[in-house]
DNA sequence: TTGACAAAATGAACACTGTTCATTATATTT
DNA sequence: AAATATAATGAACAGTGTTCATTTTGTCAA
């Protein structure tokens, strides 16, 4: 049947062209300036029909953070061509923080925003995209473990998500201006500074 | 002039009115739930009178949040009495911790909303809730300094922030739903003996 | 006590928001 | 060409923060 083909087609296509403005309006206004009227206005199609492609807003952004991840993993893939364990976890906390201070709307989306996970939890499913996150972190774990870096005895599953924790903990307080009030000292460096500090702290699980 | 007293107490009285039924609404309903116009409802004023005495929605949530910070200063007290210095730094960060899980609304708006902060901005004033939050962990960094727990050439403002960022990144994925992923496990006790995991670490500090 | 003035409170409006649904328009099939 | 299925929409609902002309209330001097 060429002409169901068709209609899968052209559905796709629409999700796509709101998908596709969507984004650009969420990049170049922001996360609390995407409304559906304006998708609508931008793809030339009335506000109700965003509803005949996408549940809710939540389910709308849910597609968006997904596509977010996928640029974070391709942000953070470039870390694997380090040779040494220990400096290939340290290359991956600098690019996360590094991705998150250059995309905070698409980092806030992933890793602020409720209105991803509540779309998932209506729909019964897990966030993979997290998970898939922390098992990366878990088998660099394994890595610095494998190569005398950690000992055998430290859980990797708790230590991925101190790691996690420590990252996220810099990234979301800067992008909310928690860090203003250090006002005399470059906010960036006091992030790569405390981040130093932290790696040299790893070095205790040898 | 005994009129002119009134006046300002009446001023005053009104505006605590205010922030008292803000502050139930918003620890009832929630952030997203607390309106200008609900909280004119519970007032018995109409939505315009608020802004006569609160420039905007931030300025009123500014006045909230520094409320809860006195909330907050008030749970983090009990630690004084801990007489231990590095025993003292682990149960500020336990009771932060705690205080987040526990007040998970007071929280977001001290730590993980614009709101406030741009109430702040607009002022010209500096974040000194936040300055007093972080001089209270460097102190006790000091302390442990001081008792041997800490290398005396241990940055003292690197490792507050360092200890901040690490419990609010607990604190803000937990409330933001990250942890529900790891289903099988009680995500209070993950962030536990997370706290657990990054205590051990800083003995290396010694 | 009354009139003038100042202060406080408000109703109504503006420009938005997400969402639903009966109606209309288009496309496909009989 | 008529009947049916699919797609798109206009209009409405209920809500948001905010502003401002108008009205109400309070104060003070004549």
């Amino acid at each position: 049947m060429s002409i169901a083909d068709r209609k899968d087609r052209e559905k796709k296509e629409l999700t796509e062209l709101i998908l596709k403005e969507a984004r650009a309006l969420f990049l170049e206004e922001g996360f609390e300036k995407t409304s559906i009227r304006r998708i609508a206005d931008r793809i030339e199609y009335s506000p109700a029909t965003i509803y005949l492609y996408f549940k809710d807003k939540n389910d709308l952004l849910l597609a968006l953070h997904q596509e977010s991840f996928t640029h974070l993993f391709e942000a953070l893939s470039s870390v694997a061509s380090v040779p040494d364990a220990f400096e290939r976890l340290v290359a991956l906390g600098k690019a996360y923080i590094e991705y998150g201070l250059k995309n905070p709307e698409e980092y806030e989306l992933m890793f602020m925003l409720s209105a991803p996970l509540e779309a998932l939890e209506c729909r019964h499913e897990l966030w993979c995209d997290g998970q898939k996150a922390i098992d990366l972190v878990k088998m660099m774990v394994d890595d610095c473990k494998a190569h005398g870096y950690f000992r055998k005895d430290l859980d990797p599953d708790t230590t991925a998500i101190m790691l996690w924790a420590q990252v996220h903990g810099l990234v979301s307080l800067y992008l909310k201006q928690r860090f203003k009030m250090f006002q005399d000292q470059d906010q960036k460096k006091l992030i790569d500074k405390t981040f130093g500090l932290f790696i040299k702290t790893l070095q205790c699980f040898r």
